[in-house]
DNA sequence: GATCCGTGGAA
DNA sequence: TTTCCAAGGAT
């Protein structure tokens, strides 16, 4: 969930999820759809089918237990370099180099004197953060803990908070007067792409309690000449961004491919 | 390596 | 209002 997420709206999602699911196993059990309902409005729901999917694999292959190796937990969905070091690490205690944004801008600053990290990770960064790491688990995993925390709260994106920042004296990047950026980040663009109507389409999804007909997407309803129930606000949502047909078409195809929604008789509708 | 994949709060 | 960007991963 935290994937690309703020903590602060990760939180309330996350807390409700294990009061439903506490185990894997409870997880498992229950349809794919579920878990991308639960998800809410966090983003990316394609995590939702990967972490339903992973906790199958828990109990597939580990007896219903979370795996507490790097390797293991890689093998898991939706589990990538980042997600298996910072599990095996802070839920496990092992000894990781744990790379995230907030660690990769530290690091950027405080060793390389740059305003941000590069938009890739490299093999440079993987290494520069594999030496800096403590040795002995107890001091390498609160080392992972404090960089990350520092980058989140002080070395932040905008406007870093370097008065209070214990490692001022020795940043590069402070040193150095603090150079602008040498490239420019581009943000993803968001109004009237393909997303935004993959986004709109799942809004519907989420809320609707039985499949929905093709034509409810393809055209407004008032057009239709009845009250769609339960999915009105969002399919007018949807309708007011006017995707041109063939977006749309895209969009179902799209979330059809993921694994997000599934074509029923009577219309889409969420994994069941 | 480049792209794609959501959402909403803050600047 | 627009832009930025947040505990990334898969293809």
């Amino acid at each position: 969930m935290l994937q690309q997420t703020p903590v602060v709206r990760v939180q309330p999602v996350w807390e409700e999820w294990l009061r439903r699911w506490p185990e894997p196993s409870d997880l498992a059990r229950e349809p794919a759809g579920e878990a991308v309902r639960a998800w809410g409005r966090l983003g990316y729901p394609r995590r939702a089918l990967r972490l339903h999917a992973a906790a199958g694999a828990i109990c597939a292959d580990h007896g219903g237990n979370v795996p507490g190796t790097y390797a293991e937990l890689l093998e898991l969905p939706g589990v990538g370099s980042y997600t298996a070091a910072a599990v095996a690490a802070f839920a496990f205690g092992r000894r990781e180099t744990v790379v995230d944004t907030n660690i990769r801008r530290v690091h950027a600053r405080l060793f390389s004197g740059a305003a941000l990290p590069s938009p890739a990770l490299t093999a440079a960064e993987m290494r520069l953060a594999a030496e800096s790491l403590p040795a002995g688990p107890g001091p390498s995993v609160r080392w992972n803990a404090a960089v990350m925390e520092l980058g989140a709260l002080v070395c932040t994106a905008r406007s870093p908070k370097c008065r209070e920042c214990p490692v001022s004296a020795s940043c590069a990047w402070l040193a150095a007067g603090e150079p602008p950026p040498t490239y420019t980040p581009k943000g993803q663009s968001w109004h009237g792409t393909d997303r935004q109507v993959r986004g709109a389409v799942m809004a519907v999804l989420r809320e609707a309690e039985s499949p929905v007909a093709a034509e409810l997407f393809r055209q407004p309803a008032t057009d239709l000449g009845f009250e769609p129930a339960g999915i009105g606000i969002p399919l007018a949502a949807l309708h007011r961004l006017n995707p041109a047909p063939e977006q749309l078409e895209r969009a179902l195809a799209g979330l059809l491919g993921d694994g997000l929604a599934e074509l029923h008789p009577a219309g889409f509708r969420l994994p069941a």
